[in-house]
DNA sequence: CAGGATCCAGTAGGATACTG
DNA sequence: CAGTATCCTACTGGATCCTG
């Protein structure tokens, strides 16, 4: 019989779905950056086109992990770890370690990961343009409840 | 005494990143975008580049929910309807209802809307060109274990 | 048809303490 | 200095049942 055709091509439909999204390279990279703190740790090393502390408007540079941890003071220590590893893993940026005294461990972005800011900063300008009108979307809406 | 400066002085660090996070647009617009459905569904909107099924080619269109469900085939109706009204409420998409014998409920994108289709797809082209060394470098980094 | 309401598991991620 | 390890909470998001 095919009493729960329906029931049966639902499910079927979600696997073929849920699979076709595991192999979808927008979606990996989506779930990347969505990591919450992966892009504010791409832009510190890019040099830091936000922080409104130092001063720097300097190129790219390498970045010790204390540095970072001062500059993304947000962050708990375990995520910037994690983080850090999960972007080096992906080959987005390298780390160094130097056996000085207490170690000096730098990361860096790699050319691929330089790649990665165009497509970003496209969001942040998209951001920093539109951004406003949202949130006052936001509120029109919530105000007529 | 200052015994606890060190600590007192990370915690003032933090408020004021964590303040500084809440209003930065670029973050909200990740948070925003991140909502793991929120891209599906403004690409289904748009036309839909990505599926497989329906080759439709065509511009731009209106969608009904039941439409939207099949499509998106691996979303819970749960995570549909809420991500429908966050983009609504954002202003990024109308909800039309036709009071039809059965209610009739289209969506469809707004100027706002599609005007941020343009950084999507600049994160989909990079994702195309590069995801695959990033999954390479991915396995080689797991390989040397 | 389009969704609201409820329950519930998995996990992201913060706080804290310890180490080479 | 640059982490690792452990514990614990809160929220995300899926499943299911019900309604105008």
């Amino acid at each position: 019989m095919t009493t729960t055709t329906a029931a049966q091509r639902r499910a079927e439909a979600k696997t073929r779905f849920d699979a076709f999204l595991a192999a979808c390279p927008s979606r990996k990279l989506l779930d990347r950056i969505s990591d919450k703190w992966v892009v504010l740790v791409l832009c510190a090393l890019s040099g830091g086109p936000h922080q409104a502390e130092a001063g720097n408007g300097g190129g790219p540079h390498p970045m010790r992990y204390s540095q970072l941890a001062r500059m993304l003071a947000g962050v708990s220590q375990k995520m910037l770890t994690q983080t850090l590893r999960s972007l080096e893993r992906d080959g987005l940026i390298t780390r160094t370690v130097t056996p000085t005294v207490p170690v000096t461990v730098t990361y860096e972005l790699t050319d691929l990961g330089r790649s990665l800011l165009g497509p970003v900063r496209g969001l942040k300008s998209w951001a920093e343009t539109h951004m406003s009108t949202v949130l006052a979307n936001r509120e029109a809406y919530d105000a007529r409840a």
